[in-house]
DNA sequence: AGCACGCCGACT
DNA sequence: GTCGGCGTGCTC
């Protein structure tokens, strides 16, 4: 009798051990269908064959169906799992769920023919698909229902879905998965109608996925700093690049071209990771140019469909993929004869997940993917991470290329100055004046969008709280709401106050929507365009706010921290002003100074080389270091100066932390569980456990939350810390099972 | 983590 | 009488 040991997409310890049924063709990596639990049937991977019966309750279950006839999953991938579970501490379960894309880990069964619906030939255009919900408008659950189809399709680079792809089977999309929140009945009229078209399809494991492409052209010139790297890479692993990283002049992007097609030319494989989506249209077009179908794009605004697609390319036709592009989750695609991962903007704290497990860093996590497939890591950031910083410049563990600023560049004047009374300085209403006056344009930043962080009473000093969060409501101006920026929720705005009743709240404090008002008020000739999470939603959004940028059109540009991002060759900004740097710099977090730095620095990038711009920072601490590094371009200054209070005061990079959140509803069962916790820690850790604190917001979602935080010495063992911490996690689930306990490594 | 089973308050 | 609240324990 043979056993499986299967991974399942489930938060179990460990993996489940299933009889393999007679002479089945079987082998580590391939799917498998298995039952679970009374009634569940799940799809798992075999990760080991072997003939140890289980030493479960009820005997051995068997596999009811492999799904595979190759392997899916390959070894590199397993063992990053593994290591993703010991380091995060989480369960191989939970890595599994993030690792394989919805569409093929689906735990639920499917049956094995299911109704599709695709897109009748004649409307596979889309002026095609604009005319018809034009036409039938007034049937607008139909409306819903086509739209629904069109954003299960595979997307274009470009973010649009593919309307008439190569092979027009990529249309096909299940009915089920638009009924779920569709009538049925609005996609049958559409079939009636001859909009969509309507078959019974069996799904087969591996199915429709585009063909071979041709071979590129590879770029012929080497852009300066890439033979630096290259020679780098020599002596090191892994290798910095930092410097003078201008966007504006694709310095970084023409290193990971060059460094992309030698890895191709040889075979081999490039994964380049970007933070986010929104701001990268214009690397990902230029990558797209240069590589055509050699560069796969993967990353969270990809349907299921379209990542489970890409999955499989990379499985069964590893050689048509030579550059894979993409966020975190792109970790975790299956490379083959992987050369090269790059990081790009190394130190974004996008590339934390938070939430839900696995908590992992994905540049952490891609340093672990490279000493895997033997590949080369280079991490790529004009303010490097801490962390980064230390390994290049400190202890030579990485290479380290730094940029220098071109000859006959300037760098911009820098001023820090008090705020005062208003909103605007005097300084800054001025300078803002004289630079529009030249036809220059002007970035304002302020850390926090909407209207105002919170509004007051002023009768009788009440501030409206959510009523799930220890936390005051911003105001919204634009909606007219009060919102909690940590649970959502949110009321219509009324200038009534519900403790006295008067007439009497006032917006307090700074939001982005009050610069952007102000800002028209004082300048009311100029075009303001404003940028934060609540306008900036999808690619379009930002598309259209950067081209009106570039294009002249926007004169001042309000936003938060992904202003600091927006450079682009064309675009004429002479002046940058930060509105209140004391926010960011008052942050209760060790990498407060740190994350300043780096946006600050960031920001100083969107003004010109030839030194004619300004960045105005207003702020009440114009001795603070990160503030004087910025206005000396001190960098190296700033992280000697940084890393030796980390060293001073146990931080990161000197320490690793270990954190535990405990989360309860009664602040007194928190309390004791958390306090329980901290006895049993000390007894194995001693003065390496911190007393339970509460975060900056207590409770959220009606839920009272208290941190443990737990450190150890960059030389001691952290393996068997986490083994010790994770024996006595257990023994506290046990005595307080109603607390919500997760333990984190290297939290942010 | 899900998710079923199970045991007590307010509705047809 | 039933619907449904979420506490508890299991999944090879
Ligand atoms: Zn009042
Ligand atoms: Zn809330």
């Amino acid at each position: 009798m043979t056993f499986a040991d299967i991974l399942l997409p489930v938060a179990v310890p460990r993996p489940f051990t299933y009889a393999v049924p007679d002479g089945a063709a079987i082998s580590p990596g391939m799917r498998v269908r298995v039952p679970l639990g009374k009634s569940k049937i799940c799809e798992g991977i075999v990760l080991e064959l072997h003939r140890t019966p289980p030493t479960s309750k009820n005997g051995p279950k068997t596999i009811f169906e492999i799904l595979d006839t190759q392997p899916f999953v390959r070894p590199e991938q397993l063992r990053l799992w593994e290591w993703i579970a010991a380091y995060y501490l989480c369960t191989p379960g939970e890595t599994m769920k993030a690792a394989l894309p919805a569409g093929i880990r689906n735990g639920s069964y499917r049956p094995s023919a299911q109704l599709h619906v695709r897109l009748a030939p004649d409307y596979r255009s889309s002026a095609k698909i604009a005319e018809l919900l034009e036409n039938i408008r007034r049937a607008k659950t139909q409306c819903k229902a086509l739209l629904a189809y069109l954003s299960f399709l595979p997307c274009a680079p470009d973010g649009e879905p593919q309307l008439a792809p190569d092979d027009p089977a990529a249309l096909w999309v299940p009915r089920s998965d638009i009924t779920e929140d569709i009538p049925a009945t609005a996609i049958l009229r559409l079939v009636e109608r001859g909009i969509l078209e309507q078959q019974e399809i069996i799904p087969s494991a591996h199915d429709g996925h585009p063909s071979s492409p041709p071979v590129p052209e590879l770029p012929a010139d080497t852009p300066p700093y890439a033979a630096q790297i290259t020679a780098a890479f020599a002596g090191h692993a892994t290798v910095l690049l930092s410097g003078e990283i201008a966007d504006t002049r694709n310095t970084a992007l023409s290193v990971y071209i060059s460094l992309a097609a030698q890895e191709i030319a040889r075979g081999r494989q490039t994964l380049l990771l970007l933070p986010d989506t929104v701001l990268t249209a214009r690397i990902t077009n230029a990558l797209q140019a240069a590589f055509g179908p050699r560069c796969l794009f993967y990353h969270s605004r990809l349907t299921d469909r379209a990542r489970s697609a890409a999955y499989q390319r990379m499985i069964e036709q590893p050689g048509s993929v030579g550059l894979v592009v993409g966020t975190r989750s792109a970790l975790f695609l299956p490379f083959r004869q992987l050369g090269l991962v790059i990081v790009d903007n190394e130190h974004d704290p996008n590339y934390r997940q938070n939430d839900p497990a696995p908590r992992y860093h994905a540049r952490d996590t891609a340093l672990v993917l490279a000493s895997l497939h033997g590949a080369k890591t280079l991490l790529a950031s004009p303010t490097p991470s801490a962390e980064s910083w230390l390994n290049a410049a400190g202890n030579g563990k990485y290479g380290a290329v730094s940029i220098p600023a071109a000859t006959g560049d300037i760098l911009p004047e820098v001023t820090i100055l008090e705020r005062g009374k208003g909103l605007l300085s005097t300084y800054l209403r001025k300078r803002i004046g004289r630079t529009l006056d030249q036809g220059r344009q002007v970035v304002l930043f302020q850390n926090r969008r909407g209207f105002a962080p919170y509004v007051e009473c002023a009768n009788c000093g009440a501030t409206p709280t959510c009523p799930h969060c220890n936390v005051t409501l911003t105001y919204h101006k634009e909606t007219s709401a009060l919102v909690c920026h940590y649970c959502g929720w949110s009321r219509p705005y009324s200038s009534t106050c519900t403790s006295c009743g008067m007439h009497a709240l006032v917006p307090r404090g700074i939001g982005t929507e009050r610069i952007e008002e102000c800002a028209a008020e004082l300048f009311p000739d100029t075009k303001i365009a404003r940028m934060d999470t609540d306008t900036a939603r999808n690619a379009g959004a930002v598309g259209r706010i950067l081209t009106d940028l570039v294009e002249g059109e926007t004169g001042i540009l309000v936003g938060t921290r992904m202003v600091a991002r927006t450079a682009q060759a064309g675009d004429r900004i002479g002046l940058v002003g930060v509105i209140n740097a004391d926010n960011m710099l008052a942050h209760p977090d060790f990498r407060a100074a740190e994350r300043a730095f780096q946006l600050l620095m960031q920001l100083k990038t969107l003004l010109p080389a030839d030194g004619s711009g300004e960045l105005v920072v207003q702020s009440s601490q114009r001795l603070h270091p990160a503030l004087v590094a910025v206005a000396n371009h001190d960098t190296a200054g700033f992280y000697a100066r940084e890393l030796e209070e980390r060293q001073g005061l146990l931080y990161p990079p000197y320490v690793r932390m270990l954190r535990l959140t405990f989360r309860h509803p009664d602040k007194t069962q928190t309390t004791a569980a958390a306090q329980a916790c901290e006895a049993l820690l000390r007894e194995r850790f001693g003065r390496r456990v911190s007393p339970p604190f509460e975060p900056q917001v207590d409770r959220v979602q009606n839920l009272f939350i208290l941190h443990l935080l737990l450190r150890i010495e960059r030389q001691r063992p952290v393996a068997r810390a986490k083994t010790i911490l994770l024996e006595i996690l257990a023994r506290i689930r046990k005595r307080f099972p109603a607390v919500h306990i997760i333990a984190e490594a290297d939290p942010q």
